[in-house]
DNA sequence: CTGAAAGCGCTTACAG
DNA sequence: CTGAAAGCGCTTACAG
């Protein structure tokens, strides 16, 4: 059974198809078609539940309605909820979203966005992992409105959704200090070129300094994306058993599991033989044993925001570059052991 | 800077656009044309990096290579691990996914099947939450392929990837009963009519009657999806103050989660005052205090067949329906007072 | 071995 | 107030 076509509609109603478009597009006023007419073909498209054909329209006017969304990794909550924000402010504005999962690997990265463009999106959310300006230049000179979420980068003009990542590291920073910590190591993860690292590294290493304390390259770790687990155990041992510090950021949530585990493994105990902080809140922190204190991102928002923000760049292709930087939250809990007295205590 | 098109390719190498277009889709040999006329049409087809318009070929071909994925909520990582993997397996094969979260509302996945539809997808993968067999009726007759996955609606022939939810829940009951639990609420989630929602009832109530053990009404309590939260105290409180049972299995992680929030609030002690144990489990579930018992679900494997039955039903219209129901597993660990000994311990 | 022509289902500039 | 015609960029049946 084929699908009904405008032409269709417009045989039946002994009009041409001209006219059925422009009423179905809401050009019928404006046109100055008959409203008797109007109504005619608005029953008919109800009746015949008539839908335009996306691709004839696409074709013809050169945009799909349709976005493209590239992150690391979809089963990462934190993607995962920047997802869902992005695909149901995009619904409401008529919009579907096509999402793919790069890896953090910059190869991928670019065909994806090859892929996308093919495809004729009318724009593209990306938290990228390309380090190279010219792979985000190509992207810019491809001339398809796009907007970074999470990280950007540097020396690219270029619309952006960030989290205050310097601010939080450095208030985690300050407050792991004020608990009288001062032996503080960090752990970051590659690609090690992301302004989300960079930037909280810098945090961590100017919240040190301002107070007095040295910071030291020892106790600063970097551990690859695709095999956290396996370097975990050697950074732990070596931070913990040999340099003996008292606490250990973790800068983003993975890392903070995969330290967990370790940790649980090696039986050292958090935070009695050693305290732990996180970058990325996630619901699992705040039932864990202990539970984890952590800077708290604006998920909902970013999403939300890096959609507006492309669809006024779709809507107006020379609208001026947005960069925002959103404010995150400390959430105090019990692995920095600031108070043991709430142990069983959760946060509503 | 117009994308170079079919027809430039053609003109500057002086050939008919049908020539370009039978090398390009590898029929050049299969029509017989000259292989050095192939060789200069990829050339230039390098070259000027020429991607042949989707939008077009959509049109005259009738397909997308787009699928579409409903689903409850992409934020859920049960769902978001699933779209991974549907995801990478749709990229593998040429195929792009949009996705759509439902949130459990029927009216609201009418509405997104029917912008999939319009939109040309070639095939659907959706965790339904229709009741009315009359919905998803009108899904078969409209003659799209689709794929359910997680639950499936009786009467109504489909293909279907599920997990063994009765025997989980079973399995689950049978280890509660042999650690001296007798007294065991059940925790499950509304829309009451979900295909796992019942068979994990029911496994629950076999478990019990099988072991010679009644099975109470109201010891089976419905919350309803959209209010998790405000409705779980009241349950919690009766079922543990007023009817003293010693086990609560919650069928699904949300339930889960928001009963171990309140369950902490109320002070009331697991495994001591209570032991719980849940359906899905999540990573959650092996960090938190104590770590929670749980039936784990093949999710990766649930995207990979949904999407190779999909793919099989694209390519042939006729081919047979396919139902898969694949095997869960059972993860002992603290939250069923099974063996306090294990307190720290983590397995890999 | 290769090409001219039709057509997928729309929209829009032009004409009346 | 309404319609005929062109064209978006492909593919394919047909012709030679």
């Amino acid at each position: 059974m084929k699908r009904t076509s405008l032409k269709d509609i417009a045989k039946l109603l002994g009009v041409s198809p001209t006219l059925v478009s422009m009423v179905i597009n809401h050009l019928g006023d404006e046109k100055g078609i008959n409203s008797e007419t109007q109504k005619k073909v608005w029953d008919l498209v109800k009746k015949l539940n008539y839908k335009p054909n996306y691709a004839a329209r696409s074709l013809r006017l050169g945009n799909s309605k349709i976005i493209g969304l590239i992150i690391a990794d979809i089963s990462n909550i934190f993607y995962s909820v920047i997802a869902k924000s992005i695909e149901d402010n995009a619904s409401e504005n008529g919009y579907s979203v096509i999402f793919m999962s790069s890896e953090e690997n910059p190869k991928k990265e670019e065909e994806m966005i090859k892929v996308l463009i093919d495809r004729g999106v009318d724009g593209l959310i990306l938290s990228t992992c390309f380090s190279d300006r010219d792979q985000i230049r190509k992207l810019r000179d491809s001339n398809i409105p796009f907007v970074l979420i999470d990280r950007y980068v540097p020396g690219v003009k270029a619309s952006y959704v960030l989290a205050e990542n310097y601010q939080g590291a450095f208030d985690m920073t300050r407050h792991l200090l004020s608990l009288g910590y001062t032996k503080i190591a960090l752990l970051h993860v590659t690609p090690s070129h992301l302004t989300t690292m960079k930037h909280r590294i810098l945090g961590y290493q100017h919240a040190l300094r301002k107070n007095g304390h040295p910071v030291k390259n020892k106790l600063i770790k970097e551990i690859p994306y695709d095999n956290i687990r396996k370097n975990m155990e050697t950074a732990l041992k070596d931070l913990i058993l040999t340099e003996k510090v008292q606490s250990i950021f973790f800068l983003n949530n993975k890392l903070t599991i995969a330290g967990l585990e370790t940790l649980k493994r090696l039986n050292i105990r958090v935070p009695q033989d050693v305290s732990i902080v996180s970058f990325d809140d996630i619901e699992l922190f705040r039932f864990s044993y202990p539970t984890i204190t952590s800077v708290s991102q604006p998920k909902e928002e970013i999403g939300k925001l890096a959609f507006e923000i492309l669809l006024n760049q779709i809507n107006d292709r020379n609208a001026d570059k947005q960069q925002v930087t959103l404010p995150v939250k400390l959430n105090i809990r019990e692995s920095c052991g600031s108070s043991m007295l709430n142990l069983f205590r959760v946060e509503d």
